[in-house]
DNA sequence: TGTTTTAGTCACACTATTGTAACTCAAGAT
DNA sequence: ATCTTGAGTTACAATAGTGTGACTAAAACA
């Protein structure tokens, strides 16, 4: 950590804090890894049931976890043609935004402990 | 997310993603980057009550938060002359790998939602 | 018209995580 | 000898997050 960045840190304001905290707490939660990499791999414009097959996750948690994702407005979920039975989720901008972190951790998680 | 890396993520073990869960499980939790930014902040050597008071956190929630560092090797505890009484706790070269997470998670955090 | 598919919802029991308050025990200070 | 500090531990009740199985309502298919 530089310690310009660190500085930033101790000196703005607390909201950042609070995001970074609920991002953290979001991306904790059983099955969002998987969710989110069949959003990073796959293509953009899902269908629920193509993200449930691909990331093996059940309906009800499958819906907690884009509810979650759309809450922080890193997808967004599209009626299409008015009616309720078809439905598709985009990335946002936000998804690039939260790209970087993935990245980190992908190179935490094949790093040997040392 | 580069191709290099998606495929990385792809083919490599499973292991990689079960540490990225385990570790976003343990950031997550509650004082957690209260007390990875004392470390990161302050200097390498502290003692359990510098940091319960920079960090703010009461000494259950402190104590579990130091084992659960100390059980992924981010930092190490050291009893100070073989008395249980003065206690020290540095970081290890783990911490400069999770070092990226938490710019990553702070400029998340700096940026505004759109 | 009856069946399947799509995209969920609901209730529930189970486990994990939290904060609080009280307690411990050894060493150093008065 | 008593008081305070350091570094926790223990018990507990409240809250959060989980998977399971059953259910639903609309639309598309046969």
């Amino acid at each position: 950590m530089g310690d310009a960045t660190l500085n930033e840190w101790e000196t703005k304001n607390e909201l950042a804090s609070k995001r970074i905290q609920e991002l953290l707490r979001i991306l904790s939660k059983s099955k969002m890894l998987h969710v989110i990499y069949v959003f990073g791999t796959i293509k953009d414009g899902l269908r629920f049931s193509e993200i449930k097959k691909s990331s093996q996750t059940d309906s009800t948690t499958l819906t907690r976890r884009l509810s979650e994702l759309e809450d922080i407005g890193i997808i967004e979920r599209k009626e299409l043609s008015k009616n309720s039975t078809a439905v598709e989720y985009h990335v946002t901008n936000s998804f690039d935004i939260v790209k970087p972190i993935l990245n980190s951790l992908l190179h935490y998680g094949l790093k040997e402990k040392n």
